[in-house]
DNA sequence: AGAATTTTGTAGCGATCGATCCAAAATCGC
DNA sequence: GCGATTTTGGATCGATCGCTACAAAATTCT
């Protein structure tokens, strides 16, 4: 038939997600990402189409490790109350260890391509979208399960955890303390314990 | 003396913010600014130097015009912790009626171009910071008249209530509805009134 | 008016952008 | 081994990037 491909996909494909990641998109240009890959700027357009292409499968590759992957291992693991108490200790940890301070790619990306690029826009919201259906069916479950108050109100408290996600992203990608971000979440949890 | 300049120097710089907070500082090119500032490229270097001087111009004048203008006027027209509630609230208002999303400069920045640049990350950093005291120090006059419970400690509060702000301005950069924006808000601001 | 000084528009600098062309290299079925 | 097919590296495309050289235009001094 024909020569076989020579490099990883995958693999090159986690190196164009650490690119995006760290620069953004437009920072990021096609040579960077072929050199970061390991591969030379034509198998880049065989492979993945153009530079646009690219970033979408980063994006996706990107929710679907790291996002999904932590979801379905908290909710694996922990009840749902603690579920959501995990999932925003493991996002300050990572957020603080991570010594290029990258934050979250989807956040990153909500405010640098999605508001020019309408398709782009849409799966950024998309797997937003994922992330409030995570807190929301964890309230629901941690409601139903009586451990959270009837009060509270999953549809909006939902939205509050995901914006207060939203923000530990944005001050730790500006090298905020540990004290900071745990002061942004307290309050959001704090709100799930009832206690005041 | 010599030839005066033929155009206003703050009229423009503002156009120059515009361009910033739409697109971003990489997206932005000297040659879009000119255009949009209304001058040549030679007047724009002569002025204010290179691309980098001008952002961190249009950084300032974005502080001054926007952020320290709403704190100096909130904190003059209403108690503490309504000075906090309308701040939240003017900015969601803000936020859905600017047909472009552009969210705010100082976050778009926060994420954008301080990781790449420690000076400008530094400035963005006081910027973010003078937020955080503005919040803190209302927080503080309205204990101590009364108006919150004693149990909220000002410093910490302080911290969530910046990471809400951020998490607004990241939401409503996506196209997020007032609803999602105001459950944002609402459990914050529930803890200032001492409610559950 | 003439000299001095600054601003302005044009034109273009070298570098880099995303993307492509093309021929050599590699691998398949035969 | 041979033709067919795909991948690979290198060179390069036109466009645009940030930035600047240069001379004409405009203004204030003497």
């Amino acid at each position: 038939m024909a020569r076989l491909k020579a490099f990883d996909e995958t693999r090159a494909l986690d190196a164009a997600v650490d690119c995006f990641w760290l620069r953004g998109y437009e920072a990021t240009s096609v040579r960077d990402l072929a050199d970061a890959m390991g591969i030379g700027g034509t198998s880049l357009y065989n492979a993945y189409g153009d530079k646009r292409a690219l970033f979408s499968r980063s994006l996706q590759r990107y929710a679907e490790r790291s996002m999904r992957e932590r979801i379905a291992r908290l909710e694996a693991n922990h009840r749902p109350k603690e579920a959501i108490r995990a999932f925003l200790a493991e996002i300050i940890d990572r957020s603080l260890k991570d010594p290029d301070r990258k934050g979250c790619l989807l956040v990153n990306s909500a405010l640098d391509v999605a508001p020019h690029d309408a398709e782009i826009g849409k799966v950024v919201g998309g797997y937003l979208d994922e992330l409030r259906a995570f807190f929301r069916r964890n309230i629901e479950a941690a409601r139903a399960a009586g451990q959270v108050a009837r009060t509270i109100d999953a549809e909006e408290t939902s939205g509050h955890l995901l914006g207060v996600l939203a923000g530990i992203r944005v001050l730790a990608r500006t090298g905020a303390k540990r004290k900071l971000l745990e002061a942004v979440a307290r309050p959001a949890l704090d709100l799930l314990e009832g206690r005041r």
